[in-house]
DNA sequence: AAAAAAT
């Protein structure tokens, strides 16, 4: 059998071997034994039904693995999606398995071709993309019994023996055991924002650092976290607040709970006077305010933190710190060596210490001369030293750290005596940067990967979504930048291919979501896996004390940096939201959208992205999606579309809110308001990049007004409220004869005055006059609990 | 709810 079959392999070779061409006959062959043997299913069959698809299928993703756009403009249209939406299945693998259910049928000969793997010839096709599917063939082979294909599922069954050979990582999880443990201590840890498991170690650890002597200030500091952690609280009690609001049957029961809260509760009761809403209003404003402190806190810690402490943590903090705590240095820091925008003239990267190559590249990159965060970080990093670094939405944070990164490897070579050697293979890579979405790491990398080439270093993504083929095989044969998300990163740590001994740097990009629950203790193992004591770098436009845990673990006497003035009063974007009613909520994204220019729509879950891309494209405007629900090339690729310009509008999740930077998006529409005020801060941020103007508009039901207000509040950014019903203008300003809404004096001297009691600060007068324009009041009064919690119900 | 591994 086999050697007749191996004519029978022949067949693959008829294309390139014309002695088979009186194979020509198997091509007859085929047609003549469709359905049976390899001539039939593979000529036939496979060619007229899945092969062709398969190809079409591969080779698309060939061009985008490739970085190429799709032929085809019409690959923006949905055709290409539903097609696609299998291609995720058959990344999964599935899809494909199916066709192969297919060729089980025909496998029937197969059987008979097993004498015969010259059909597997073309299987090897199908193979070579499935890699280790390879393998599950090599079991096929050897199972004679192939009559049951069930029995490849058993060879499969073998593949999973050999996963567990992942298994046997995680036997090497038995690092894991460990593991284990260490989720033991995770549970701790989550306690230990609340701070405590840890700081006992902590404590150690500050005996062991032991400039200590200031660091008792750092314990001082820890109380400080304490109040913070109360600040967290104060913004917890909102999510309460938001708990208890789901639960609002027993909202009667919230009142009573409301102890807390007196005043709303007579707010309610007396609900209908407003006056005492707004007397509500302003208590929350303080809450919010405090909230604000917090992270001015972070800024002087010394002045804020003691004026604003609960009276129970007032005392001891206060008395105890007095001001030299280490965190608070950090801290003061931040307020310290923040740099002036203006003092960045006339310096250049050179100045700065970058070397000719560096600054070379950085030109090419269209960085000519640093901006101002990079004039403030670089020198630091090139130092050697811990940096903590913020700078606004687009203001160039990752030149700030990749280009002093990059340099720093170079000194350190050099001093090492490596300098000037080959590539040496399966080195082990000596900096880490790591990013919390797969675009965000492709994005950073496409930035350092020419810096580092410049002067000789290599850089490799790892990330997830995407074979591992490729990243293993970049750092077999030696890496100095790996640029990655933690997941798979982590995975590459298990199965023993990616070393992180050897790490000098490690940068967190968006460092304050590096450290959300979920991705936080991923990446305290991933740092914990680097050289000990080596430098890190975090970043990020909302850099705050989130980040505390990780700088006492990991960073020693971090210099931070942020650039003065650089605030979202002085950026150049507008802000507006429109209050709307929910049930017209897609329709006016689409009127909205429906313009010249690109638009990002940000959307709360993947499944409303989705709705509303479809929506959009029904109102014949081209949009795509991006959301963790698209395989990893179709994100590339829709985004892609954006960046081209082929497509005007994308729909995204949160996925989109961070960092990524798409040339010229001029409008951020934000479908379903964000949660937290860090979030607005960077969906607006993907507009107004690099001094651009970009106009930001948030959609609310008419009952959120308040949360959002807020949230505006915490964010520092002055935005009217509109109502805006479908069909009506959304930007009337634009038009002449306009006249803007005028705000009402006297209440918002009364809300002032509460908080002028409550809080030293009045500076947020003009913002608040901001939302609480003419129309506003009117909105709020029909703010009506239940409605509220109906929409609630809608919008969540 | 989303993101981050894979299956």
């Amino acid at each position: 059998m086999p050697k007749n079959k191996k004519p029978a392999g022949g067949r693959p070779a008829k294309n390139f071997d014309p002695s088979y061409a009186k194979g020509g006959k198997p091509a007859r062959h085929g047609s003549s034994k469709p359905g049976s043997r390899s001539a039939g299913h593979r000529g036939y069959r496979a060619e007229e039904a899945e092969a062709p698809r398969a190809k079409d299928r591969w080779s698309r993703d060939e061009r985008v693995s490739a970085g190429r756009s799709p032929h085809r403009a019409d690959r923006a249209d949905r055709a290409p999606r539903d097609d696609r939406a299998p291609r995720s299945y058959d990344r999964g693998g599935r899809d494909e398995r199916p066709a192969r259910s297919n060729d089980r049928d025909d496998r029937a000969p197969r059987s008979y071709d097993r004498g015969g793997r010259d059909d597997r010839a073309p299987r090897s096709y199908d193979r070579d993309d499935r890699a280790p599917r390879s393998y599950d063939r090599g079991g096929r082979d050897e199972r004679p019994a192939r009559s049951n294909d069930r029995d490849d599922r058993a060879p499969r069954s073998y593949d999973r023996n050999e996963r567990p050979v992942r298994s046997f990582d995680r036997n090497d999880r038995t690092d894991r055991a460990p593991r284990s443990y260490d989720r033991d201590d995770r549970a701790p840890r989550s306690y230990d924002r609340g701070g405590r498991d840890e700081r006992p170690a902590r404590s150690y650890d500050r005996n062991d650092r032991n400039d200590r002597a200031a660091r008792p200030a750092r314990s001082f500091d820890r109380d400080d976290r304490a109040p913070r952690s109360f600040d967290r609280d104060d913004r917890a009690p909102r999510s309460f607040d938001r708990n208890d609001r789901n639960d609002r049957a027993p909202r009667s029961f919230d009142r009573n709970d409301r102890a807390d809260r007196a005043p709303r509760s007579f707010d309610r009761n007396d609900r209908p006077t407003r006056s005492f809403e707004r007397d509500e209003r302003a208590p929350r404003r303080d809450f919010d305010r405090n909230d604000r402190p917090a992270r001015r806190d972070f800024d002087r810690p010394g002045f804020q933190d003691s004026a604003r402490r609960p009276s129970s943590f007032y005392p001891a903090k206060d008395a105890g710190a007095h001001f030299t705590p280490n965190d608070d240095v950090v801290l003061e820091r931040l307020e310290a060596e923040a740099i002036q925008a203006g003092d960045v003239d006339g310096v250049s990267f050179g100045d700065l210490g970058l070397g000719p190559n560096v600054v070379r590249v950085l030109a090419e990159l269209g960085a000519a001369s640093p901006f101002p965060i990079q004039a403030a970080t670089i020198p630091v990093v090139l130092e050697g030293r811990d940096v903590l670094g913020r700078g606004k939405t687009g203001s160039g944070k990752t030149i700030a750290f990749g280009a002093p990164t990059v340099e720093r490897l170079m000194s350190l070579w050099a001093q090492s005596g490596k300098a000037g050697g080959k590539r040496q293979m399966g080195r082990r890579p000596r900096a880490l940067i790591l990013a919390p979405t797969r675009e965000l790491a492709l994005q950073i990398d496409r930035t350092v990967q020419p810096i580092a080439q410049s002067v000789g270093l290599f850089t490799t993504q790892i990330y997830g979504g995407v074979p591992q083929g490729r990243q293993v095989g970049a750092l077999q044969r030696g890496v100095d930048i790996v640029i990655g998300t933690p997941g798979r990163i982590e995975d590459l740590i298990e199965q023993g291919r990616l070393d992180l001994s050897e790490i000098a740097i490690t940068v967190l990009d968006e460092a304050d979501h590096m450290c959300d629950l979920g991705f936080l203790e991923p990446v305290q193992r991933i740092l914990r896996r680097t050289a000990k004591g080596s430098q890190r770098l975090l970043f990020s436009a909302t850099l705050d004390q989130g980040v505390a845990t990780l700088v006492d673990e990991f960073l020693v006497d971090p210099a931070v940096h942020e650039v003065a003035g650089e605030d979202q009063a002085s950026s150049t974007i507008e802000h507006r939201v429109f209050v709307i009613e929910n049930r017209e909520k897609r329709d006016i994204v689409a009127q909205l959208a429906n313009r010249k220019g690109k638009t990002l729509v940000f959307s709360r879950t993947r499944a409303f992205a989705e709705d509303l891309t479809d929506h959009l494209e029904d109102f014949g405007i081209r949009a795509v999606a991006l959301h963790g629900d698209l395989n990893q090339s179709r994100r590339t690729r829709n985004l892609q579309q954006l960046t081209s310009g082929r497509v005007d509008v994308l729909v995204a999740t949160d996925v989109a809110a961070r960092g990524i930077h798409v040339d010229d998006i001029d409008l951020v529409i934000q479908a379903d308001a964000p949660d937290e005020y860090k979030t607005y801060l960077h969906r607006a941020g993907r507009t107004g990049r690099a001094g651009k103007e970009g106009r930001v508009v948030t959609l609310i039901p008419r009952n959120r007004q308040r949360r959002m207000t807020d949230l505006l509040d915490r964010a520092e950014i002055a935005a009217p409220f509109e109502f805006l019903a479908f069909g009506e203008e959304a930007f009337p300003e634009d038009a002449p004869g306009y006249v803007a809404p005028v705000a009402e004096v006297a209440e918002v001297e009364e809300a002032v005055e509460v908080e002028a009691s409550a809080a030293p600060e009045a500076s947020d007068a003009p913002e608040q006059e901001q939302p609480d324009t003419a129309d506003t009041p009117d909105v709020l009064e029909e703010a009506d609990e239940t409605i509220e919690s109906d929409d609630e119900q809608q919008t969540v």
